[in-house]
DNA sequence: TTAGTAATAGCAATTGATTGCAATAACTTT
DNA sequence: AAAGTTATTGCAATCAATTGCTATTACTAA
C-alpha cells in the first residue's frame, strides 16, 4: 500500500513525528470500509494497541485532516472521518432519516462559490462540504417531519 | 411588541406552556442586535431571573428553534440564536477571521436545491443554511491560513 | 551510539451541549 | 376556586470533543 508512505512522507515534511499510534489510527480507517465514527476508530484501534487513548485518536484524525489525508464529515451531530478521496474531492448529502452518506461532486458547487465571490467578495469554505437532507429512498416516510435537531 | 403575542400564541397552538422563563429568554433574544451566543443569552436571562438554568436555556432555544421562533446559526463551533427573520428567511455567510454573519437572501440557494432534487431526488435542509468562509474585509489577511479546525 | 530537545501520549480535568429524574408549577376540568 | 393532570424546571449526571500538564518517546546532532 503506497498510501501509508504518502502519508510518513507528509509528516516527515511538515516536521510532524512518525509515532506507532498515528500509523495504526492511519490503518484504521484505511481499512475500513468509508466514513468512520471516532469511537468505531478508537475501539478498533484499541485492538492493535491496548493503551490507544480518545484523546490520541481525536488529535490525530484532527492533525491528518489538517494536512489533507482524512476528511471529516458531520453526520448527525457526530463526526466522521474517512480518507480523502484521490481523485479529487467530494462533497456529501447526509440523509437525516437513514443516515445514509451520498457522494455530491465538487461541480454542483462550483457555481454557488462563484456568485459568492462576484457578488459579496465571500470565499467560502466548501472543501469539505456536507448538506443533510432527506434521501430519494427516504421520501415519504413520516421520519423526515420529525425533527429534534 | 406584537412578537410576544405571536409566540404565545404559537405555545398555546401547540400545547406548549407559557413559563416566566420562556419569557424572559424570548425578551432576551428579541432586545438583543441580532445572534446571540447561548452564554450571552443565558447571563443577561439570569439578570432577569437569578434562578435560570443554562439547561432550561438550552431547552427553550431548542423549543423555540422548532418553532420557527428563533434561528439557528452555528459560528465557529459554538452555537448563536437570533429571532427568526419576519420578511421570509435569509442565511448566513459566517467569517471565520472576524466571525461576522452575513446575510445571504435564499435566491442564491434556490438552484442548487433543484438541482439535487432533479439530479438525486434528494431534500437538502436549507432553511437556515449557514457557510463558513473568509469575507471581503478579511481578505489578505494571514488568519484564513491558519485555520485550526 | 549516546545525549539533548522538543513533539507527542496519556491522563485527568474542562467545555459546550444534552438528558434523566424528582419536585414544581402551568394549565384543565369540575 | 380547588383538585388533578402533565409539561417543565432545576439539578446533577452524562456525552462528545478538547485542552493543560507531565512523563515519555521520536528525532537530531554530536
Amino acid at each position: 500500500m503506497i498510501k501509508h508512505e504518502q502519508v510518513i512522507e507528509t509528516l516527515r515534511l511538515k516536521g510532524h513525528r512518525l509515532t506507532p499510534q498515528r500509523m495504526i489510527v492511519l490503518s484504521t480507517i484505511a481499512s475500513g470500509d468509508g466514513h468512520m465514527g471516532v469511537d468505531e476508530v478508537f475501539q478498533a484501534a484499541k485492538k492493535a494497541y491496548p493503551y490507544m487513548d480518545i484523546a490520541t485518536v481525536y488529535r490525530t484524525l484532527n492533525l491528518f485532516k489538517g494536512l489533507g489525508v482524512v476528511t471529516e464529515v458531520a453526520i448527525g451531530d457526530r463526526l466522521h472521518f474517512e480518507l480523502t478521496d484521490p481523485d479529487g474531492h467530494h462533497h456529501h448529502m447526509v440523509c437525516r432519516a437513514c443516515n445514509g452518506a451520498f457522494n455530491l461532486s465538487p461541480h454542483y458547487l462550483a457555481e454557488f462559490r462563484e456568485t459568492l465571490n462576484k457578488e459579496f467578495g465571500f470565499e467560502p469554505d466548501l472543501e469539505h462540504f456536507a448538506v443533510t437532507g432527506v434521501c430519494a429512498g427516504c421520501q415519504d416516510t413520516d421520519i423526515k417531519t420529525n425533527r429534534t435537531h
